[in-house]
Parts: C-alpha cells; sequence; structure tokens
DNA sequence: ATTATATTCAACCACATGGTTGAAGAATCA
DNA sequence: TGATTCTTCAACCATGTGGTTGAATATAAT
C-alpha cells in the first residue's frame, strides 16, 4: 500500500464547510454509519454522502464497509499533518508594524 | 474598534489555494505591494488582486494603503487562531480500529 | 421470494470560484 | 499639464460546489 501524501487542497477545502467540520466533531465519540451521521441534518442524504466523499478525498475519515452499512471513523493523523504544516506559516513578525495605533504613539 | 471573531469557512477556503498559501508565505519575509507579489506569478494582476481580496476577507493578511500602494503583511493571528481551532479535531481515537491489519493480528 | 433498508449514482439547478480583458480612478513623475 | 504607475472595478467565461430528486444496486429481514 503505496503512502500518499496530503492534497492541502483537499484537506483545507474539506474543512471549508460547517456541516462537515460539524460531522468531524461528531466522529470524535466513535465510529458511525452514514444513516446515522445523516439523521442529524435537514439536508438529504445524498447530501451528506457527498460530504462524506469529500471528507474522504482529504483524508480526514475512513470508510469500511460492512455488510450494507458504510462505517465511518475519524483519521486524526490528518489533522496533526495540517496542523504541523501550518507552523511554516506563524511567521514572526513584528506587531508593531501591523498596529498603527503603536506606529502614531511612538511618533 | 469591534474585534470580529474569525469566520473559519473563510479562512479555511483562503488556505484550499496552492497560490494564495504561497503568497502568504512570501510575506515572512516582510511586506509587499501587489505589485511586487503579482509579478512572481504568470497570472494577471487582477487575479492576483483577488486572491489577496480572499486572504483579507479570511483575516490572513493586512492591507494599509501609502500613497497609491498598497502594502500587504501577514496576520499572523488568524493563523495562531486556526492552529488552536483544530485542536478540538485532535481526537483521541484508538488507531486500532482503523487499522484492519492490527485487528485480524490480534485474533 | 418479497420487502425493507443502506448506499450509490446520474441528472439537474442555482450560485460561487478562478481566471480573463478592458476601462476607470488616484497618486506620482517629468 | 500630461504621461506613467498602481490599483480597483465591472463584465464575462468555464468550471466547480452544494444542494435536490429519482433510479439502480446490494444486503438483510420476514
Amino acid at each position: 500500500m503505496v503512502e500518499e501524501s496530503l492534497n492541502y487542497n483537499n484537506v483545507f477545502h474539506a474543512l471549508a464547510d460547517e456541516t462537515r467540520r460539524d460531522i468531524l466533531l461528531q466522529l470524535n465519540s466513535g465510529e458511525k454509519t452514514i444513516t446515522e451521521i445523516a439523521k442529524k441534518y435537514s439536508m438529504s442524504f445524498a447530501a451528506i454522502a457527498k460530504h462524506l466523499n469529500v471528507l474522504e478525498a482529504a483524508a480526514l475519515i475512513f470508510k469500511r464497509k460492512q455488510g450494507r452499512l458504510q462505517v465511518i471513523s475519524p483519521n486524526p493523523q490528518t489533522v496533526a499533518d495540517i496542523t504541523e504544516y501550518l507552523k511554516q506559516y506563524e511567521v514572526m513578525w513584528d506587531k508593531r508594524f501591523n498596529n498603527l495605533e503603536n506606529i502614531l504613539k511612538e511618533n
């Protein structure tokens, strides 16, 4: 099995949706089937199934077929990877230059 | 000045684009004008200006008008906030249940 | 075998996104 | 003033996104 490297576009895009972030949080309490997940939202079953496809493409969840059920579980590694990735964006920028008030105070 | 709370949809959407992530990285080395930023990409000036609007809407950058120039600087606070926000998604999920091999080994 | 349940798939729709070009504004330079 | 530079804005276009409905498929229950 080849270890695919993360597609950051996919991951950030998947996270840029309230419903998908909410689904991910639900999975904190354990595995759920698609039907169980879909019950909590007012949108159609097919819409939730699509959201799960987006989350799967982003490697944020796993799907495991069990009989006619699809069991969905979170992939904590991807969130960890994204957090690690974001470190390169934590720039050491002197905040004074972003703050007009301080610049004025100093002059 | 009212402190707006972060719009996570906007932030993740802004990060879900290679060009925008690259622009953000460029800003690690300091402030830049729109023209300076745009010079490094093959797309049109207007396209880069749009990307900067998306980054500004996400509070990932600041814009400061200086004469006819727009000076762009990074907003490190937003990246910090997003990293903090992601902590709630770092679920303590027993990885054995995500790993079929281990389940088989144990049986 | 029939029926019910869980999921997938395809077609469709309204709207957003990422790009383009060209014109219009402002600030600076000669 | 006139020309140049930096930026903004509007219109346009192709494609993607988030949602819908309905049909098809596969498994499970009666």
